[in-house]
DNA sequence: TCTCGTATTAAGTTGCCGCTTAATGATCGA
DNA sequence: TCGATCATTAAGCGGCAACTTAATACGAGA
């Protein structure tokens, strides 16, 4: 009789480059994995994995069985899911997807406090800045995305509203004066957070009066990790965009001032997106709202 | 996480009267019935079974996963037959249902030379005079019956055609002479199959022009099985009425003769009917096939 | 040629899970 | 009141499945 847990062992193995690959996935060694698959294939009587030299690839038979298991594994995992919501207990895995920044400052404390909380539950935190490429690479239940996206057509919840400042340190301020315009921009020393899939360098700014200007800019400074970003503003260097999540503090303690605080950037608001496959769970529930009280909290103190 | 061992588990256990019923039907001890029980509860934090006085009961979250594991059950089963189809290989469970006479002097040889063909075959028969209360009993591939049967709506196969005759004993022509027409039948001893669901007095016969006759005949023997019967009639104690099938080598052999050849009796025909839930797997066609290649060979060397 | 990564076979170990036995308690009917 | 059936708890056993280590073979790339 098929077994489930096979079932899932060859899930993992057909998005696994080599045996190999998938032995140190799976934390077993390789020949657990080569006999474990031989042994199935052998109770099956049919070959499941071609693997000769280069990727592992599936046979027809495997294929076949691959896609069938995916189904029954979901009805499965389902099933689980309701039977926890009616035993009213937040447990399972909880498998969170967001960016590296917000992620590491926000997400993390709050997906921690929350597992402390519940012990039952096994939380997995991955930090992407692809996040259509971790959706993509392994089972996942929410994804944390700040900004705009790409309608993906995927259940999705607003967690926090996100302005975005021009920034510098007092610092700066004091030694190379302040824009009072959009245009003086191009007269200062710029830094932004340069990732591959944004045009960082074009801002674009709505006036007090709602007119609407895209301005270039030139940045003397650039790097993918907006916390460094955000340190090279601090220690006076230039000025930066930044979300009001990251410098919400520093604003409010004085470390760093708005920019032509009557310009505004589009928000990118924090959101975060469900899996369809998982959407009724309530550890999944339980954690977006979590999510939802405590992501805003931060931010309101600034007007 | 779930297990589907689990599953089965629960589902013997929800058609089951008491939990030591249950242990029986499990083959294990009540203790190993009750703990793995409590073990399955405790794990989902849910009671799935309310076990006081009197027959077990599902609660509402225990009916909810029988309900849900049903179909995964389900799932699993058909895929487990694919699988198996597309190896070319008869193998797993093959339920069959069968009337006692029947299945057991022609089901039974047919099925024991097929699992001796097939060693990965883990065959059942079932012998039952109420096929439809046997269905409901218990999980079953293909159900064999013979004669008329209500429209089940169920994909059925003709095995074989078998018709019924009036046959008595050369012995007993001797001794009280061979009724020529069915009116003589009136002052003949005659023995019946009398089963609870037919009426087994009333021979509808046609005759030779195709004039239709119901005969109610006054049985001086009666028994609930078959062969009973089969043997007072070869024992020369009177006429009885049976299926081409059971008597056809007595007739060759001349232990029993055909009594009023030209009327008939309306055929009663060998049929194969086949569980929609699993008609597409290899081990049921193949055995279907099989009998329905051996079980019209048994008749043939009879006009 | 050497080395690294991969895959497989063989043999040995271990942990766990499911079972059994034994004993207790509860309920019901004779 | 006794006996029978059922359910449960506790304790201990055993089998087996999955894993590990060790050894071998193969190919590709430096």
């Amino acid at each position: 009789m098929i077994d489930i847990a096979d079932l899932r062992f060859l899930t993992a193995l057909s998005s696994a480059p080599s045996l190999a690959a998938a032995a140190r996935s799976l934390s077993v060694t390789p020949p657990a994995v080569s006999q474990r698959l031989a042994q199935i294939e052998d109770r099956l009587h049919l070959r499941l994995i071609e693997r000769g030299r280069g990727p592992l690839r599936l046979t027809a038979e495997g294929a076949f069985l691959i896609e069938r298991s995916s189904g029954i594994l979901g009805e499965l995992e389902t099933l689980a899911d309701e039977m926890a919501a009616r035993a009213g207990r937040i447990e399972g895995p909880l498998q969170v997807i967001a960016p590296f920044g917000f992620g590491r400052l926000r997400v993390a404390p709050i997906l921690s406090r929350f597992a402390g909380e519940n012990p039952e539950l096994s939380p997995s935190l991955v930090l992407s800045e692809d996040p259509l490429g971790a959706m993509r690479a392994g089972p996942w239940d929410v994804m944390i995305h700040v900004g705009r996206l790409p309608d993906l057509r995927i259940m999705q919840r607003k967690l926090a509203t996100n302005r975005r400042f021009l920034v510098a340190a007092p610092s700066y301020a004091a030694r190379f004066g302040l824009p009072q315009d959009p245009g003086d921009i191009a007269g200062h020393r710029v830094g932004v957070v340069r990732e591959d899939r944004a045009d960082a360098t074009l801002w674009p700014l709505t006036g007090p009066d709602g007119s609407e200007t895209s301005l270039r800019v030139h940045p003397v400074f650039a790097c993918n990790d907006g916390e460094v970003v955000r340190a090279w503003a601090l220690d006076g260097f230039g000025i930066v965009e930044r979300s009001e999540w990251s410098v919400f503090q520093d604003l409010r303690d004085g470390r760093l001032i708005r920019i032509l605080p009557d310009w505004s950037l589009p928000d990118a608001d924090i959101v975060a997106l469900l899996n369809p496959r998982a959407v009724r769970a309530a550890r999944i529930d339980a954690f977006v709202n979590r999510l939802s009280v405590e992501i805003p909290t931060a931010a309101i103190p600034l007007s």
